[in-house]
DNA sequence: TAGTGTTTTTATCCTAGGTTAATAGAGATC
DNA sequence: GATCTCTATTAACCTAGGATAAAAACACTA
């Protein structure tokens, strides 16, 4: 998930795992490794200390769909599995060397608290969720796939550092082919 | 937004009301009436107790694009204004007669605290609404217009009793000429 | 009943993007 | 250097769905 105000920073966490006495562990991910596949329960809210990740999903034509990117100092998780006992459709791979920390529920729930304490920031983390997913159904809805492209070249341009067109074009929900077209277009 | 396991009851609400003071109010709103309009700011969650809205926003070519229904027994919001000051681009329809339950941002956050010491279930309503908004993107992306035409028929045909064709269309993302052409080829 | 506005359908034409297949480049590995 | 593999591009053709315009079907009102 893209970056948003009200996400955890590295350094609260940090400073909550000795407070609350959290023991949240880390994990490293080497670059294309594939950390979490569809129908394994996915027990972590991940936060991307360092790297950058890539989720996708299959769809019914055996098309591998890319679904988010998650880059440096940002969370995710597979929402089906990591709060519901719903199946994991998702996979979880690493675009390049990436340093995870894994934070399960129940520390995950500590944190909640501790939040519910002092301010409304765990609520808003999850409207900006809303937000951005909101966004993104609007988008895909009214905007032909060049003006989105452009637009996730401008607002994010790192993911074009790392990740291939084959995963942006699926991101964009168009395919390679496509893209490339619109790319040679914008070039003429 | 469509029902999911999480939702509040109005029989809680209700109880609620009661026993930790929050003086709910209720708002009744006629067919056709917009109650909320894009540049107002949104301070409520509603909670419809009966009835039936539909949400929409208007794109950049000016189309009245739908962008969700909410049925009897949901709640619904505008992220964008009831959580973050974001201004509202969303504006609020009934499709037929219908009572709201309003709650405030700080009665949401007295139920909160409430859930807080309760259970999960405040969280596992804002992951319902992650899922059920990364659902339809993946929907979006893989599915073509047909198919999720049917489904929508098939999940909530009490929608096609009170929202027309053109509301529809536009919450599939398609004009109502598409989607006319595609009924007649499933009459066919 | 006619008259007016709204929703839905039909028809024609058009375009964005899919499909298939081939080509070209860029690392790797031998 | 030669070969293999993976990614990106190109081209030819095709199709789902958009744009425009019009007709038909309702629905409300007088």
């Amino acid at each position: 998930m893209f970056k948003v105000d009200s996400y955890l920073t590295a350094k609260e966490l940090l400073e909550w795992n000795i407070s609350l006495h959290l023991q949240l562990e880390t994990r490293s991910v080497h670059e294309h490794e594939v950390f979490l596949e569809a129908g394994q329960s996915c027990p972590y809210f991940y936060y991307v200390l360092k790297g950058l990740l890539r989720v996708y999903y299959y769809d019914l034509n055996g098309h591998e769909m890319t679904h988010w990117f998650s880059a440096e100092d940002t969370m995710i998780t597979s929402p089906f599995s990591f709060f519901k006992n719903e199946p994991n459709i998702l996979y979880f791979e690493a675009l390049e060397d990436t340093e995870l920390i894994l934070i399960t529920r129940e520390q995950f729930n500590k944190i909640a608290s501790k939040f519910k304490s002092t301010d409304e920031r765990l609520r808003n983390l999850y409207a900006d969720f809303a937000m951005v997913l909101s966004r993104r159904i609007m988008s895909v809805h009214t905007e032909p796939a060049e003006e989105r492209y452009l637009k996730l070249m401008e607002e994010h341009p790192y993911l074009f550092q790392k990740a291939q067109l084959t995963h942006i074009a699926s991101y964009l929900g168009i395919t390679p082919q496509s893209l490339s077209r619109i790319r040679k277009n914008l070039m003429g």
